[in-house]
RNA sequence: GCCCCCGUAGCUCAGUUGGAUAGAGCAGCUGACUUCUAAUCAGCAGGUCGCACGUUCGAGUCGUGCCGGGGGUGCCA
């Protein structure tokens, strides 16, 4: 009884498309039939492009075309009559709702799942989350991959696909050796307890530890390059036998990790603690769905790394060159790249290419993903496009028994700017440490929120003040273009006015507000099974705008763009708004009207919800 | 050098596979609160869609070439 579509675009879509079929049989069952919501309201509710590429390729008069498609079309259980009249321009045909029939379609996106079913064989997606390090600080960056990828895997979860987030912590290798021997010797030296261990102190001991392994390495190759000079280049060269032994030693500690040595591998395992501590506490005030169980460090793929590679080599599909590893790209089906991808070095070191590889496999072969998404910084583009036909070429991306690889995609996000359009960093060229930046979120929120509700209890006021500032600073990395580079700015994103977090937290108040009102002053709020009854134009934008729900959903899932949500959702809400404007609700004209209206309330208020959730944001009753 | 991304109102951003008069918000201006939360709503003003060609009945959207900004580029991650 439900199983007929509630969405205008593909109903209408279904009936242009049967005229098409009648009206231009030589045009073939895929004839688009090119619905979208009107551009200008004045003239319908939905119009049909189709006429237009259709005449073209039929070598027909467009609007001819289009009059023979409204001859053909059978809407009238749907749409006001369609004449010769509703075609405009060049062919345009334009459709109009009848009120009835828009009550209708609500009453079937009034369901549970709200126009969403569960598909009948549920994909496996694979979100790549946070991308943290071990030793450093979380910042902007950070934020970006654990918001958006979290969104995107919130998304697929409502679709009701089987989600798995993996968190590729950066937890091995050299770098990490590095401050592993670092930490090793300031313990020691008893500067330092592995109790008392901070992400501070290990942010700080990783700088430092890179600094001596490497720092003087470079500035090495630029006294040569500009010869500056032989007592220069003599103090940096002293400087630079002194890193190369720091290195010496790091690479020691790597082997002793790798064998699990008990001392270091202790060290190790604190230093994993106390950034993983940090990461899911950060992920859990950002109102992610994070959680420890999807980590899946670097670390988790060391024993496989040998196996991979001597797979690999033993099909052929990496060769040697200089001692090194690698596997080209230069003639692979899905686009050629220049660089082949290295997956080992001359010294016999693995890189992070080596990693993703065996990611894919796993993620492919044992998690069985239909999709693997990486939320990342857009700069990993080429290693990304490597990576991906690395592993097609070697296979690892298609599931066992599968015709074809599965999708691989690389939801790549702009940099975060500060208001002086350059990275945002403090102005010593520091990152800016995500705990501080949510710290600042929250405080800002609180202070509104005092101002503008003073007379909040304190503790209500700090539940509010974190859901708020939260919801603002994640709508604003969400609400433009993810491959865009968006400017981070509080005041705006926390003004509360316009395309914000705090906006959309607003409506859903007052939709829920009318409800409290009700109660208090005992109106009948028995409104479930209300005929919706369409009469002022913004009751009528409100419930075309309502019917767009499932739609927004799909497009965040195709495109991996939760900007489409926001969009809609703040389009949703400003209609919402407008209505609850010009339409009174408890003191509507009638008992039918009064009824009809807080169903429309109701179902804006779990949509509004819904979509909020698939977004993450936190939600409030009051504000 | 080569490759990728971005360029739309003073600012921050939308603009579905090419469609009607390029849309929001902020800032500015004008109205609306003894009223279901004014953190709102209704309206005004604001544009050489970086530039130039091309394809098309039709280009912000597609193609080519420039200009400007950013990023990447086989032994870091």
């Amino acid at each position: 009884m439900n199983d007929q579509p509630f969405d205008p675009v593909e109903l209408l879509g279904q009936r242009v498309q049967a005229a098409i079929a009648a009206a231009a049989p030589e045009a073939g069952p895929e004839a688009d039939a090119l619905i979208s919501p009107s551009k200008r309201a004045e003239l319908g509710d939905f119009q049909s492009n189709a006429a237009m590429p259709l005449a073209k390729r039929l070598g027909m008069k467009p609007r001819d075309l289009a009059a023979t498609i409204v001859k053909k079309l059978d809407v009238a259980d749907l749409c006001e009559p369609v004449t010769e009249a509703d075609i405009a321009g060049p062919g345009f045909i334009n459709l109009r709702l009848k009120p009835e029939a828009l009550s209708g379609l609500l009453d079937r996106l009034d369901t549970p799942d709200l126009g969403l079913p569960a598909p009948a064989e549920p994909k496996t997606i694979v979100v790549d989350v946070c991308g943290v390090n071990l030793a450093k600080q979380m910042h902007v960056g950070h934020l970006r991959a654990t918001v958006i990828g979290d969104t995107l895997a919130r998304t697929f979860e409502r679709l009701g696909e089987t989600v798995i987030r993996q968190n590729h912590v950066g937890d091995w290798g050299l770098p990490i050796a590095m401050v592993t021997r670092k930490i090793q010797i300031e313990l020691n030296a008893g500067r330092l307890s592995l109790e008392s261990l901070t992400l501070d102190d290990l942010d700080r001991l990783y700088r430092a530890a890179q600094f001596e392994c490497t720092g003087q390495g470079k500035a090495l190759e630029i006294a040569a390059k500009y010869d500056l000079g032989p007592k220069v280049d003599a103090e940096l060269c002293a400087q630079h036998e002194e890193a190369m032994e720091h290195l010496e030693e790091a690479k020691q500690t790597l082997v002793a990790l790798q064998s699990h040595q008990p001392d270091v591998y202790t060290i190790w395992q604190r230093i994993y603690e106390v950034t993983m501590g940090a990461c899911l506490e950060a992920c859990e005030i950002l109102h992610t769905r994070i959680t420890e169980a999807d980590n899946a460090g670097e670390s988790s793929y060391a024993e496989e790394l040998v196996q991979v590679v001597d797979d690999l080599t033993a099909r052929g599909i990496a060769e040697e060159h200089e001692g090194a590893l690698l596997i080209r790209l230069d003639s692979a089906e899905d686009g050629k790249i220049a660089q082949p991808c290295l997956i080992r070095k001359r010294d016999g070191g693995y890189l992070y290419a080596t990693t993703d590889l065996a990611a894919i496999r796993r993620r492919v072969q044992t998690l069985g993903a239909d999709r693997v998404i990486y939320t990342v910084d857009a700069r990993q583009g080429l290693h990304f496009r490597q990576v991906f036909a690395a592993s097609r070429k070697a296979e690892y991306a298609t599931k066992p028994g599968a015709n074809g690889p599965s999708v691989l995609e690389h939801a790549a996000f702009g940099t975060v700017l500060g208001n002086d359009g350059k990275p945002f960093k403090t102005r010593s060229g520091e990152n800016i440490r995500l705990c501080d930046l949510l710290d600042e979120a929250v405080e800002r929120a609180e202070t509104t929120v005092a101002a503008k509700n003073p007379d909040l209890a304190a503790d209500e006021r700090a539940t509010i003040a974190k859901a708020v500032g939260i919801a603002a600073i994640k709508y604003a990395d969400l609400s433009s273009e993810r491959i865009k580079d968006h400017v981070f700015h509080f005041d705006r994103m926390l003004a509360f006015e316009g395309n914000t977090g705090p906006y959309l937290l607003y409506a859903l108040v007052r939709t829920r507000s009318v409800f409290r009102k009700a109660e208090e002053t005992g109106t009948p709020l028995d409104h479930a099974d209300a005929p919706i009854l369409i009469s002022e134009p913004t009751e009528k934008a409100l419930a075309l705008e309502l019917l767009r729900y499932p739609s927004a959903v799909q497009s965040v899932a195709t495109l991996l763009e939760p900007m489409r949500l926001c969009s809609y959702l703040y389009s949703l809400a400003g209609a919402y708004s407008s209505f609850y404007d010009a339409c009174p609700v408890l003191r509507a004209a009638s008992d039918d009207l009064r009824r009809s209206r807080l169903r429309l309330c109701a179902l804006t208020a779990r949509v509004l919800e819904d979509g909020l959730e698939v977004l993450g944001l936190p939600t409030v009753e009051r504000m």
